[in-house]
DNA sequence: ATTAACGTTTACGTTAACGTAAACTTGAGC
DNA sequence: GCTCAAGTTTACGTTAACGTAAACGTTAAT
């Protein structure tokens, strides 16, 4: 029933990272293999769900958050207060998300610059002012 | 010449952080803001490379990386091997940045459907099928 | 039967990024 | 002169997220 299953290597080859690293997270109950004697069985739901906490931590949440982010999927949420805190929830995240991706676009420009400048030193430029790079004030 | 100047605490009541945490970064070299008599005094500059590491932080940077972020900035490049270098430094921080889009970009959407689904409840639907919220393949 | 490659548990070590506390100084106001 | 708020240094404590090592079981191949 729990289709094709994964040995432990498998996954931490498949997703860069360490056996320690995903016997860490059961540790921490992010993931609960199967068991086939003594070694764990990972179903493809252990998969994803190690895939969700990786992508969660590309973006600085800690794994506490990638619980929290990962549970929200699932229906625990039975009666009405649930569900409205869950909405708050959601919505408090997409804030955040939000606010991320304005510093990523932020430091994506400075990029740019920085590479503009570059290049046009490297085409044989006068130094020019500094240009102000980032902004001064607030 | 150093323009306005701010004590500890009003930059750190600006940014929400605590005195510990400005003086921790001076420990680190992040900073490096004058002295009258004891006290610190921080220019604008310093005001600006802490909203920039804080910046940094936001997206889960570590301390190093937002240095090296930010010494991206300063010419320390004067010959043509620093420049080539600093453009690949450039490069990777993109690629790893639009990376960073992309998670916030699936997960926005993963926050969608979750509001989709609360809302839905709320307003008194049958349950319907949890709808393979997540990608379950690759 | 013995490697070799994989798996397991247990446990101590490590780094980053501060928190927290103690003990001291310093300038402003009463 | 005294208090009080804000500053300082020094130092030990803490949490997260693993790394690293030891000691052991199991299967497959030589």
């Amino acid at each position: 029933m729990p289709g094709k299953t994964h040995t432990i290597s498998e996954l931490a080859k498949e997703f860069g990272v360490t056996t320690r690293t995903i016997r860490f997270y059961e540790e921490k109950g992010l993931v609960t293999p199967l068991r086939e004697g003594q070694k764990r069985l990972y179903t493809n739901a252990d998969r994803v769900r190690i895939k969700l906490i990786l992508r969660g931590k590309r973006i600085g949440m800690t794994l506490q958050e990638c619980v929290e982010f990962i549970d929200m999927y699932d229906p625990e949420h039975n009666n009405t207060e649930q569900l409205h805190s869950l909405i708050d929830n959601v919505k408090d995240r997409r804030e955040q998300l939000l606010q991320q991706k304005r510093d990523i676009d932020e430091m994506l420009a400075g990029l740019d610059e920085v590479q503009g400048l570059c290049e046009a030193s490297l085409a044989g430029e006068k130094p020019a002012k500094p240009s102000n790079n980032q902004p001064d004030n607030d």
